[in-house]
DNA sequence: ATAATTCCTAAAGCTAACTTTACCTCAAGC
DNA sequence: GCTTGAGGTAAAGTTAGCTTTAGGAATTAT
């Protein structure tokens, strides 16, 4: 039986629209900690709906999974996030959303200069300035151009 | 010997700033397609700089290779693309940043009606609507909000 | 009481975009 | 002419964010 308060997986799975195995993944990342009842089955509250509501909208925006787990940190740990709370980690997450949408504005300044020159080429181009966008995702090291340039009729 | 016009891949790697993995990579996605000497070694043309270039800055910007791959389609087979062509799919190019920076910028702007109310709850919350920032990268289908949705008080 | 669900864990698989490794060949320098 | 560096291939590894599979155990429904 679910108690007041208490969903199982399978509930929390439904009210977000997540998939069960999605929601397991997101407690090995740290996002959620549901107890569990003596069956050993995960109890979560029904906080966490909202808390993982969270989540999906971070994602949206294009946050990962280790920088939302960072931004939950900030709420209380000794009782329920309330409106409040939410409200002002939302407002700290716009201000990196205002960044974000700044440095891609910027990137495509550059290459409005970038189509009027038609140089995409090395050297003196805009756009090999690497101080935009950062979010490099994926593995590897990113190398960053313009560095060894020489040659620029090509 | 390199000859006029002829690069080697270790050419090619110190102008553009790429790792010779990268660009043998990137051939077998389709993004070069360099010619062979006797010795069975890569010879790029000079051209390719620009074309490599091109490639790291769309990626810059979010695309996907295979995006770009389509994109440099539209160059010209028959001859060497100059400055026009490259202006060209700049542009279309330019209008699809566009369009990128505009969802992200609607999607800050639904936050901040989810701030002011501060709801971030499944049901009737902007955020939940699917419409926006197309690009939805890894795998699996990625489940969208706010179709079971049912009680609005958590 | 039994069948049908739901849940559990651990491990493997998937995509994107590469890198790393292992091992072999070609090309350049002395 | 031989060593060394640059190149080549194929296969496996990496990260993020999950899903799928396999094989049990706990719940719920009848």
């Amino acid at each position: 039986m679910e108690r007041r308060n208490e969903i199982s997986i399978g509930t929390l799975a439904n009210r977000t629209g997540l998939a069960v195995s999605a929601i397991r993944y997101y407690e090995t990342q740290g996002l959620v900690a549901p107890e569990r009842n003596a069956g050993g089955q995960r109890r979560f509250i029904r906080s966490d709906i909202r808390r993982l509501s969270f989540v999906m909208i971070a994602q949206k925006f294009g946050f990962t999974l280790d920088r939302i787990r960072e931004v939950l940190g900030r709420l209380p740990q000794n009782r329920t996030p309330n409106a409040k709370d939410w409200t002002e980690i939302s407002q700290d997450f716009r201000a990196e959303l205002d960044e974000q949408i700044e440095a891609l504005t910027r990137l495509r300044d550059k290459l409005d200069g970038c189509i009027g020159c038609g140089c995409l080429s090395l050297d003196r181009c805009a756009l090999y300035n690497p101080d935009d966008v950062a979010a490099q995702k994926g593995a590897g090291p990113r190398y960053l151009m313009g560095d060894q340039a020489t040659r620029p009729e090509d």
